[in-house]
RNA sequence: CGGGGCGUAGCGCAGUUUGGUUAGCGCGCGUGAAUUGGGAUCACGAGGUCCCCGGUUCAAAUCCGGGCGCCCCGACCA
């Protein structure tokens, strides 16, 4: 479909909006794509619905390549389905809740893992009707506390999800490397730069779990990425190997420090102010961090200006672990939160793990478990004794790459998809059930797989703009082709409208500028928006007959063609452009 | 939820400290002129519950109290 610019809602802005931070809200607002209604809450003008569109036509090709079935579930949930696992309080504030007339709660669905899974079990009876996977495309709704960056994280968001159905853990692993494969064509064809990294799974539960990222300064993300073997991973989830000498420093037995030393610390509880008290840095501190694991009492140690990862933590003990609430800390060791230590908590029957890093330290501070007091100079191996030293912290930027002997290194980023492995983590508690081939009755095992739709749309502007404006892709911009004639009327605006007419015909969406404006405006805008071939209809037609044809990207390189083989020349220059975005996939 | 900032025309802002004409400026918008290769120019014009409610005062955009909304940082979060 193509369009005159007079005839189409848009009004651009010559000056950035100040509610606006990151460039993509920047642009989107002043190209006239989104204007706010709330915090976090958006309409999509023309602009903006067309792209959309495009992106959903792309994720919907290849969901239905994959074998994936689209539905469409309601947005209004029953509070009762999310009591039933278990999420309606996990989820917690993040959901957005609403009474009917008779006062029965509801929630906007955040995300339909209970919707889905409830659909399951009425329906998927039989081994037979497995596997199947079933995908929806539309708005979720989400009460972030602090929505940000216009689409980027917004409170009311378009997004794909799907959920697949299978009969045992093979079947499960085929349909999550199905949609592994269908999201790398998909953002592929959007023009999305993305890199695959490990996860933790979050709210949304299960086992293994791939999020689809895109670099960029201004994301929310951090992933931690090796350059030699291209291991990558969410800093939430990113392991590192041992520092080097790890081997060499846990056999020392750390017997030759200074003498053991208590001191006093009225009321310093915290890192800073223990080492400010104590004038010493914070990397001279060891902190001890109680935790709960399943009814054992586990010492975390991690230097003073490291943080530790509770997941991690949970992993090296298969267990979930919480943080012991001050009541247990004071009784086991005697002293209020923020004295703890791991002298004598050893013989408490308390298991002590210690990131690595702390093999390397002598001579540091740790709590006396007593109230108002540390020691110095404590030596592990002299002075208390570690049951085991693991990868315990968040990784960063320089730590050893946990494959090879590369070095990792720390970037932003923008989450673009998420696929999970979920197991039975919502058809156990939801008792969906199918009857298998043996005659028994067993659990779904599930997947679930989330694609940001809208969140695509700022993600591209904001990794694919200059100065001037946003430069799209061209599977997912508005149009095709912008056509600006320089003058509004007479024979160049004629020479415009046939080139329109000769770019319909051959099937290039194209926008024709014919408002009555100086060409310094159009120009401006025409590069604001980014449709990504431009086609200026100047002097040069009256000089020699030819109208200048170029890339957005690119201006400064512009063909002169021929009236009448432009037509020939966008559609030739619109091919290619869709080659290069996925030559594999043609 | 903690910290900071903001709320005056569609957008960007001044005016608020020290209360006092008819609330201003730029852009945009409308009409007209002239113009048409990178947000030129001129003339005329329209457009405001100064976020809301209450209070103080002869008088409130301005002072006081309460509320709401928005943005940023943090915490939290597919």
């Amino acid at each position: 479909m193509s369009v005159r610019l007079s005839q189409m809602l848009f009004v651009s802005l010559r000056e950035v909006p100040a509610e606006a931070e990151l460039i993509s809200h920047q642009l989107l607002l002043r190209a006239c794509f989104i204007r706010k209604l709330a915090a976090g809450v958006y309409t999509y003008l023309p602009l903006a619905w067309r792209s959309l569109l495009k992106i959903i036509n792309i994720v919907r090709e290849e969901m239905n390549r994959a074998g994936a079935q689209e539905v469409l579930m309601p947005f209004m949930h029953p509070a009762e389905l999310w009591q039933e696992s278990g999420r309606w309080d996990e989820y917690g504030d993040l959901l957005m809740k609403l009474q009917d007339r008779q006062g029965r709660w509801f929630c906007l669905g955040p995300t339909h893992e209970e919707p889905i899974t409830d659909l399951a079990r009425q329906i998927i009876k039989s081994y037979r009707q497995l596997p199947i996977n079933l995908y929806q495309i539309g708005t979720k709704f989400r009460d972030e506390l602090r929505p940000r960056g216009g689409l980027i994280r917004a409170r009311e968001f378009i997004m794909k999800d799907a959920y697949s159905f299978d009969r045992d853990e093979e079947g499960m692993e085929r349909s999550f490397e199905a949609m592994r494969q269908a999201y790398i064509r998909a953002f592929k064809r959007c023009g999305l730069p993305f890199v695959i990294v490990e996860a933790e799974a979050g709210a949304i539960g299960g086992t293994e779990n791939l999020e689809f990222m895109v670099i960029a300064e201004s994301g929310e993300d951090r992933l931690l990425r090796c350059s030699k073997c291209g291991y990558a991973a969410n800093r939430e989830r990113a392991e590192r190997r041992p520092p080097a000498g790890f081997e060499e420093a846990i056999r020392e037995t750390k017997r030759n420090g200074k003498p053991l030393q208590k001191v006093l610390t009225p009321n310093q509880r915290t890192v800073d102010e223990v080492s400010s008290f104590l004038n010493v840095q914070p990397s001279q501190l060891v902190k001890t961090l109680i935790y709960v694991a399943d009814g054992e009492i586990v010492a975390a140690l991690v230097r003073g200006d490291h943080e530790l990862n509770e997941a991690k933590l949970s992993r090296i003990l298969g267990k979930k672990v919480v943080m012991a609430e001050a009541a247990t800390i004071e009784n086991l060791t005697n002293a209020p939160v923020g004295f703890s230590g791991p002298i004598g908590l050893k013989e408490k029957g308390v298991k002590l793990i210690a990131d690595y890093d702390i093999a390397f330290m002598s001579d540091f501070v740790v709590g006396a478990n007593e109230a108002d007091a540390h020691f110095i100079n404590t030596n592990w191996g002299r002075d208390f004794y570690i049951d085991q030293f693991a990868d315990l912290r968040f990784a960063d930027k320089g730590d050893g790459c946990p494959r090879c002997d590369g070095t990792l290194e720390m970037l932003n980023a923008i989450e673009i998809g998420h696929i999970f492995k979920l197991g039975t983590r919502y058809s156990e508690p939801m008792r969906a059930t199918f009857v298998d081939e043996d005659g028994k009755e067993k659990f779904f095992l599930m997947g679930c797989y989330g694609i940001g739709i809208s969140r695509i749309l700022s993600t591209i502007v904001e990794v694919s703009h200059d100065e001037d404006g946003i430069i799209f892709p061209i599977s997912i911009a508005p149009f095709e082709a912008w056509i600006l004639p320089v003058e509004s009327e007479g024979d160049l605006m004629e020479v415009a409208e046939q080139i329109y007419s000769d770019l319909q015909t051959v099937g290039i969406e194209t926008v024709i500028d014919d408002r009555d404006e100086r060409a310094g405006v159009k120009f401006k805008d025409m590069d604001l928006v980014g449709v990504p071939i431009q086609v200026i209809v100047g002097r040069t037609v009256r000089e020699r007959g030819e109208v200048e044809v170029r890339l957005r990207r690119n201006r400064s390189e512009p063909k002169y063609v021929p009236v009448n083989q432009v037509a020939e020349t966008v559609s030739s220059l619109k091919r290619q452009l869709f080659e290069e975005l996925s030559p594999e996939l043609r």
